[in-house]
DNA sequence: ACACCCATAGCAAGCGCTTACTGCGCCGCG
DNA sequence: CGCGGCGCAGTAAGCGCTTGCTATGGGTGT
């Protein structure tokens, strides 16, 4: 039925030693007896059995990429650039094409399926892993996937920490730690030159270290204007969703009407908190300011253009795809950070004269 | 370093024959050794090694789901359910948990790249494959994936096409078609009724199957009101992307300032679509009536909400999952049609009295 | 002409697991 | 009291591939 490295092998007439020899390339074999063997895989449309090999040479082609929500372009773009970055691998002489199979699992935030996903790619003697976004807070699941990772990472797994704090590794691990308590900061710094005072602030789910990180870097900012004490109230959960954003408004909006800027989580759920104002006839920026985070590609398209934090997802992705495949050095120290620069567009302005 | 099968049955004290039975839950053994080896696998935090019990038993728990665009959340939606869907699996007697490892691959919509995620799949020997998405409608590559797609089927792995015209494919398949067609054309069906006689259209990419059905349902509806005559001058290429309806827009306004409305092939292209509207001072639906496609999540969130087609991606999904995994029956004939059912909001209403 | 060496190719031992098939007490029944 | 049968556990033969080591054969150096 399917087509083994000894049925190449036989119709070459070759050993089977020859032919994987052929393919590895990294044994010196015979121009005349590699052009009869690379022929006789063509005629036979042979394929390389992954587990085999994995088996034999204790390796393995698959790279996990764990992200929180698959339906979220935050996380599509890092995985994709990520997953690019891995696919690419070597040139690979050989005939069936080279470089390793990113799997993209959907953790939905959820910290079981989290840890679900490591122990299948535990399973799978995963030759990378990558996990994204923020960590869930809670004691003991840091500590349970702290330990998941530890033995992944001296079982030989390359783990790399993209967007999430780093953690303490038994073996070692890169972290590319994203700035979001600066960004946070400069964000809510620019409202505050601009000279809003009232500042509501649309959160992120609960318990997730991206949220707690801007968070705190938005009271940050409002401490160093003495305006600390009025943080409280004009702070509203959410879940990053849009859904969250509107209703984040509405309920500011109630609460404050002296409002005069409201800041998201991040960009989708600013969406939300526009067409919350909108609806009520408040004009974005004039009367409200609005601002996001991430600057995810509708941002800089969105009516008006979103003020935001720009996150380098793409880079990041891409960076942390290089690294869980080795082709790009560990930082000293093992992490990175990566900056979050302030995006000023049109949602902003200063506040209404009152 | 790592634990092997044969560690926890010399700490449990029987022979590795019984471990693996105990762990696949297929053979009796009795209470008191299942106990003892339990415990051993405990203490060892034993993790079956996936390739060798791959390669030993000739099966796999690798189900590859491929995606056009992981950053589209039409795509991440569908990959998110089933790839939960997949992960469920049977609740696993044995100890590490069970259900299969989805593998989502993002193909960026690249021909090239679709053959080789398949060819890693191949060799992966994954259980099934997902393909989701519109297909490429280039005769060449059609070929190259319908005989990549008939291997693997023959080789025992089932395949799924999800959003995706039907492959005469050598071993069964099933297909979750999308009716696009009839649900384009409902949808332009709509306007024609609300009284719309200049309907402008933005397109999905070029040569892409779901593309042209949506055009082709648009184009009958004209055709049924006798309006196919200006259609051509009435519709300009996109990419599903939220600039592309911006730019859409402008051009169509430049090319035909009688507009009443506009359809885009898709939500995100729509969006794009009221922001150019948006700039120009032009009102929705007053001015111009606009429609999308897909109903996102964030569709119904947007001001006005828009009026667009559902697609049940979510659930086209999850039943995508269901019968990679066989735990659904495949539907009669091989292909199952998923219905298309028209949403009608706040964005369309009867053309200004002009 | 002889000992050697290098370039190739083959041999065979696993990698860690599954699964026939065999082995071994112990029961019930004739 | 003996025999078939049953319930468990062990033996061992691979699954398809990689790789250290051995074998061969022609070219070199002296």
């Amino acid at each position: 039925m399917t087509v083994t490295l000894a049925d190449v092998a036989a119709r070459a007439g070759v050993s089977s030693a020859t032919v994987s020899r052929v393919l590895n390339g990294n044994y010196p074999v015979a121009d005349s007896t590699r052009a009869r063997v690379l022929r006789a895989v063509e005629e036979l449309e042979y394929v390389v059995n992954g587990q085999a090999r994995g088996l034999a040479a204790a390796t393995s082609d698959l790279v996990g990429v764990l992200v929180n929500d698959i339906a979220d372009p935050f996380f599509g773009i890092m995985a994709g650039a990520a997953q690019a970055e891995i696919a690419h691998g070597s040139p690979a002489s050989g005939g069936t094409g080279g470089g390793k199979l990113a799997v993209v699992c959907n953790t939905g935030g959820c910290p079981k399926a989290e840890l679900t996903y490591l122990t299948l790619l535990q399973r799978q003697r995963a030759a990378g892993v990558i996990v994204t976004g923020g960590a869930a807070e809670d004691a003991e699941h840091t500590r349970a996937v702290t330990a998941k990772l530890s033995r992944l990472a001296t079982d030989g797994t390359r783990i790399v920490l993209c967007g999430r704090p780093p953690l303490p590794l038994d073996g070692d691990a890169a972290t590319l730690a994203f700035d979001n308590r600066g960004g946070a900061r400069r964000l809510t710094g620019h409202l505050l030159e601009l000279g809003h005072r009232h500042i509501g602030y649309i959160t992120g789910p609960k318990d997730r270290s991206t949220t707690r990180h801007r968070l705190e870097g938005h009271r940050t900012a409002l401490a160093e204007h003495g305006l600390a004490a009025d943080a409280d109230r004009l702070t509203v959960g959410g879940d990053y969703h849009r859904h969250a954003g509107y209703q984040g408004a509405c309920e500011l909006l109630a609460r404050a009407p002296e409002l005069t800027a409201i800041v998201a989580a991040n960009d989708t759920a600013a969406l939300g908190v526009c067409a919350a104002l909108r609806e009520r006839d408040l004009r974005v920026p004039q009367d409200v300011s609005v601002a996001g985070f991430d600057d995810l590609p509708f941002s800089v398209d969105a009516a008006p253009a979103l003020t935001t934090v720009r996150l380098p997802l793409h880079e990041a992705g891409a960076r942390a795809g290089r690294l869980v495949t080795g082709r790009e050095e560990v930082p000293p120290g093992g992490i990175a950070m990566v900056t979050a620069q302030l995006v000023r567009r049109a949602s902003t302005a200063p506040p209404r004269a009152s």
